[in-house]
DNA sequence: ATGTCACCTGGTAGGTGA
């Protein structure tokens, strides 16, 4: 089974990169962040066409998220039950016995502001309900743009990052936290190369430079662990002529 | 480098968020 994440920073923009990513790597299912498209709008017959089913959360200009999967996705969750959001953020399913839960998490623009102290409670909230959500459902994979670093070998220049935002000591205490539910980051389960981003900022020519962060994760519950066989950065898309500012992560699963 | 991109409102640019 394979599993991707991707924050396509705008559907709309982005769509025939996707299709195009989908038809060459052909993921089982596939989370999506920043779609920005209400759900009146979102392009649910490409999708079919290309032998996806969908469900998706969306609203007006910011946020969104979708699952696609060859499979339907069954007991679809939005959101986080239990924590009041007015953002959309989060979408949930199980495709082929496996919870996915797919985020955006919030990007918290700096600390000390009322969207870092947002972050702060929506990462309360997200743990809350998953501590319970890994009861009812031990094989579940959360994945999606985390907006957090969550090692100095995660952040092209650590130093300079030291305290900023994706790199607070808040914020990895936060991920930990999560981690301590019983979640692993696939992607460290295997020897990877150094500088290894899945997001390079637009600006600065960070991405001829290789400047970036790894912020895009997929975390595995303990149930799961053993069927991992990969976890890769596909850094191809951030090559394309319009791209994301963000690469897709892939799982391999047993 | 202060180097971009996407989207909105409301125009023929400016503001916001990332």
């Amino acid at each position: 089974m394979k599993l991707a994440t991707w924050n396509v920073n705008s559907l709309a923009v982005r769509l025939p990169q996707l299709l195009d990513w989908l038809a060459n790597h052909h993921p089982d299912a596939m989370v999506l962040q920043e779609t920005k498209l209400t759900d009146d709008k979102f392009p649910h017959g490409e999708f079919e066409a290309a032998g996806y089913r969908a469900e998706w959360f969306g609203q007006k200009t910011y946020n969104g998220v979708a699952l696609l999967s060859k499979t339907a996705a069954t007991d679809v969750v939005r959101n986080i039950p239990g924590f009041k959001d007015d953002l959309a953020r989060v979408i949930t399913g199980t495709v082929d016995g496996v919870r996915i839960v797919g985020g955006y998490f919030p990007n918290g623009q700096a600390p000390g502001t009322d969207k870092f102290d947002y972050k702060m409670q929506w990462l309360r909230g997200l743990r809350e309900w998953l501590a319970d959500e890994l009861t009812r459902h031990p094989k579940l994979v959360l994945l999606g743009d985390f907006n957090i670093a969550p090692d100095d070998r995660d952040v092209y220049d650590p130093v300079a990052w030291a305290g900023q935002i994706h790199c607070t000591d808040e914020e990895r205490d936060h991920l930990r936290k999560l981690m301590a539910l019983g979640l692993v980051d696939a992607f460290r389960l295997f020897e990877q190369p150094p500088k290894s981003w899945s997001w390079w900022d637009y600006r600065n020519l960070a991405f001829r430079r290789n400047q970036g962060l790894r912020i895009d994760l997929i975390l595995v519950s303990d149930a799961l662990k053993a069927s991992v066989q990969a976890c890769t950065i596909d850094r191809a898309p951030r090559r394309n002529e319009r791209p994301s500012d963000h690469a897709p992560v892939v799982l391999t699963l047993a």
